[in-house]
RNA sequence: GCACUCAUAGCUCAGUAGGAUAGAGCGGCCGCCUCCUAAGCGGCAGGUCAGAGGUUCGAAUCCUCUUGGGUGCACCA
């Protein structure tokens, strides 16, 4: 929206004070810090050089120049400040437009420019977990950026692919195997697959220090596993399916379904192909025995491609996938949402990828994220401070519970136990997913207890339940029949307190959707997204607060209707490209 | 040692193609439910934008240096 009226407004600058192209009118114009001052604004401090006049004087000008003739019919008046030209957009033509395209967008749950992005697909790698491993907190944060990520592209317009790129290979699996036949019991890994899998694991570290045995015996399990070597082959499959259903009930909480759980063990196979190509093509070299890429030209470190003993490592994984992810889907754009400290790595995979001539290396994209830490510091399973994702979910949740259920005695609200199950699942998991979502995702997040179970300000819930009072509020008039779909906006109300400064203030919040949308697209940064429905939230509380809708006159009665209605829309659109669903009440 | 990154209110953070009086939430203090959900709304207090230079009409934003955190630097992923 508020790309279109600068490109109006700069199309009539141009015009009638050619001094500038209207794309340089257009970029130059900003928005006034304060409502009162206006709602668009050109600076015309860089035109003093050219002109040779000072700013105000040319601000002057160009307003003389524009009041010659009848102003067009979206702008209201213009004001002079200083060195700036402010514009005073009128209210009933925006908030028609902005209304319709709102509930067009809401409508279909598509962007705008959706149709230009159509066929390009685009690749998520996300949460991206290792088997036998607890999925904590730290895995939360991958699986919450990149399901938002997804969902958004998928908003405007692309093919989302997403994919769980399972840590499901490796060494590892060797001493698992060494540990499951040593002290693994079938009835503990049924009950609990992870904690078992984790125990026996753990106790091989432990017994290995003193049994240097164990390590060889390791290895030559994963040896065996890699050559398909079926009783390992049989055990590494059934850790592999049981770890998967683990996830698969963490995912189901959150929302997500995979596309593709190609991990590890899928792209191995492919490794060597990839190494014979760089061979080839000249890039390989000898150094201590191991096979590298130099990537001095990049000013970057060289990149191990093969381990001195002839084995793969994770660069030479995450190469062989990019390939193959390139022959079989041709992305648009391949996306990695893995940890900060991962950032040299995949610069290095992307750099290879370049000199090895693959065009499409400037598709791929690092989105790194920061650490979960708590107030004492790192997380680490070594030392037993982790804290799971599903208990987190878990405490939340709980603690959402007894506020709905404290709620409902309060207001004598009718509601069944299964009801406040339900709304307590989906606000306490949409808390949580908020908190990873909030904040630039480069940032580290402290992990207190006490902070992440506030549930007030600017946290999911806020959302959820600025959701609800829309709802409840529509819920009503529909009772009253006073809600028709039927409903539309009068292009020629501005009586009342329509279209007054608070609900001004909704429709300018609303009207910033698609722009945040973009941003967050262009930076893949959801936080952008999430801060603008806290805008636009925080916005229409005032105008709830300021004015009671239902007992309003008819005029202004549907105005409230038809803002309401479509800010629920618009807000449960949010939610859900978050990742949170919208709830009915709470 | 080298590289990357960050430093904004007591706390957590917004604010980048340089723009008007630097914003929000939490916490603190004070108000608002006979009225659509008070998980809400309003008000007050709270700042040398780490420090020092520089670039210019103008710098939290760009450049240099200093200080202080975080992360990464070859056979783990």
């Amino acid at each position: 929206m508020n790309m279109m009226v600068r490109e109006l407004i700069a199309k009539w600058l141009h015009q009638n004070a050619p001094y500038l192209e209207a794309s340089e009118y257009r970029n130059l114009i900003a928005f006034p810090p304060r409502p009162e001052m206006g709602d668009y604004a050109l600076p015309c401090f860089q035109l003093a050089a050219g002109l040779r006049k000072p700013p105000p004087q040319i601000a002057t000008d160009i307003a003389g120049k524009l009041n010659s003739s009848a102003y067009p019919e979206y702008v209201d008046k213009i004001e002079i400040q200083g060195g700036y030209l402010n514009f005073f957009i009128n209210r009933n033509w925006f908030c028609n437009l902005t209304i319709d395209l709102t509930e067009r967008i809401t409508e279909k749950k598509r962007a705008t420019a959706a149709d230009e992005n159509s066929g390009r697909v685009v690749l998520v790698e996300y949460s991206s977990p290792n088997i036998a491993k607890p999925f904590h907190v730290g895995h939360a944060f991958s699986t919450v950026l990149g399901q938002a990520l997804a969902n958004i592209y998928s908003f405007a317009g692309y093919e989302v692919v997403r994919l769980n790129h399972l840590g499901d290979y490796g060494t590892q699996f060797g001493k698992l195997i060494v540990a499951w036949e040593k002290w693994g019991n079938e009835e503990r890994l049924q009950a609990d697959p992870i904690n078992e899998l984790l125990t026996i694991y753990v106790r091989f570290h432990d017994e290995a220090k003193d049994d240097p045995q164990l390590e060889i015996e390791a290895r030559e399990q994963f040896r065996a596993l890699e050559e398909g070597s079926p009783k390992q082959f049989a055990l590494w499959k059934k850790f592999r399916e049981i770890s998967l259903q683990e996830f698969t009930r963490v995912y189901e909480r959150l929302g997500i379904a995979f596309d593709d759980y190609s991990g590890e063990s899928f792209y191995s196979p492919l490794i060597p192909g990839v190494v014979d190509e760089l061979a080839e093509k000249g890039l390989l070299e000898d150094s201590e025995g191991a096979k590298i890429v130099r990537l001095d030209d990049e000013s970057l470190p060289p990149c191990i491609i093969l381990k001195s003993d002839g084995s793969t490592i994770y660069a030479s994984r995450d190469i062989a996938a990019a390939i193959y992810r390139y022959d079989k889907w041709n992305f648009f754009k391949n996306i990695y949402v893995v940890g900060l400290p991962q950032k040299l790595h995949f610069q290095q995979v992307f750099a290879v990828l370049d000199k090895a001539g693959y065009a499409m290396a400037k598709d791929c994209r690092h989105v790194g994220f920061g650490l979960v830490r708590l107030p004492e510091g790192k997380l680490s399973t070594r030392e037993g401070e982790v804290i799971y994702l599903e208990n987190l979910l878990d405490e939340a949740v709980e603690k959402t519970r007894a506020m709905v259920l404290a709620n409902a005695e309060q207001r004598n609200i009718d509601m069944t136990e299964t009801e406040m199950d339900a709304i307590a699942e989906n606000v306490g998991v949409g808390a949580i997913v908020f908190t990873f979502l909030c904040n630039g995702r480069e940032r580290d997040i402290v992990f207190r207890w006490e902070d992440i179970l506030d549930f007030d300000g600017d946290t999911g819930p806020y959302l959820q339940y600025t959701v609800s009072r829309c709802r409840s509020i529509l819920r009503r008039a529909e009772e009253a029949d006073l809600l028709h779909s039927t409903l539309k906006l009068d292009s020629h109300i501005d009586d009342g307190y329509l279209i007054g400064d608070v609900a001004w203030a909704v429709i300018s919040a609303m009207a910033q959707f698609e722009r945040a949308v973009n941003q967050a697209i262009e930076e893949n940064e959801p936080s952008h997204l999430s801060r603008q429905l806290l805008a636009v939230a925080r916005s229409y509380n005032k105008f709830y607060n300021d004015y009671p809708i239902l007992r309003a006159d008819t005029q202004d009665r549907n105005f409230g209707l038809i803002l309401t209605r479509t800010i629920d829309n618009l807000l449960s659109l949010g939610l859900e490209l978050l990742g949170i669903a919208p709830v009915e009440r709470m």
